[in-house]
DNA sequence: GCTCATCTACGAATATATTCGTACACGAAT
DNA sequence: ATTCGTGTACGAATATATTCGTAGATGAGC
């Protein structure tokens, strides 16, 4: 079990775990890389930023050859699951079913999509 | 059709605009009230706050008295759905359904809510 | 009219987040 | 050994968000 507080990354600094939590661990160039394409960022910008997030404990990094490769130490569910708890509360008045049901009105979901909700929703019913 | 366009409320003019959403409208001492039971803040800076949201037009106001009356002039629904959709976008990689997924996984749902939310998926099916 | 409670206006301090320039280190290629 | 491309470190500017103190307006009750 890894040390987990209240940590509450920013915007920005989800958008890179979230690259790190795709590719398991990057360097800085790679992550900037891929935030490159959505967005206009500097370089050094995306480095200061992964220095930051490994001063407040979100990701940590080792040495290989000159550069550094960086990992995420928080979780990826248990990060999201906060993030969300945070939204029901201050949007949604607690209730995460009023949250799905806008998540789910305001997007096209294929019949899949709905699908594997239910499926989800059965599993979860049986526990 | 109110106008409407790329508005970022900030998690503080959030929980304001909850509270005119649930009342319809209210005075800055009302909504203050509300806000005080749940967190330690100054009136005046509730009062700043929604000044601040009447110049960016989140909100709309009207004299009554000595006090005024504050109106949401931003859509629930849209707005809430706004702000989901950035968040699926920079944490669920633009899937709606990982989002739900990961918010009934790791909420507490009470049985009827489970119920409910296929309910809905139902009725969304048949469409 | 005077006082008191309550209101708005608004500047300004503080906190937080974002951005980037500049300096310097290092290794590979010439 | 010099140069060049690429790396890190980090201060500092800027932007954004939050907080609150203080001043002055206003109306109710005396």
């Amino acid at each position: 079990m890894s040390a987990q507080q209240h940590i509450k990354p920013t915007e920005s600094e989800l958008e890179i775990l979230n690259v790190l939590w795709q590719q398991g661990s990057a360097t800085v160039r790679e992550v900037h890389e891929k935030l490159a394409l959505k967005k206009e960022v500097g370089y050094t910008t995306t480095l200061k930023l992964m220095q930051i997030m490994l001063d407040k404990g979100l990701v940590s990094r080792e040495v290989s050859g000159k550069t550094h490769v960086y990992t995420p130490e928080v979780d990826k569910e248990k990060t999201q699951g906060q993030i969300m708890q945070r939204m029901i509360e201050t949007m949604f008045n607690g209730s995460a079913m009023q949250m799905v049901m806008q998540a789910l009105g305001n997007h096209k979901a294929t019949k899949a999509e709905l699908d594997m909700i239910r499926d989800y929703l059965d599993k979860k019913s049986k526990k």
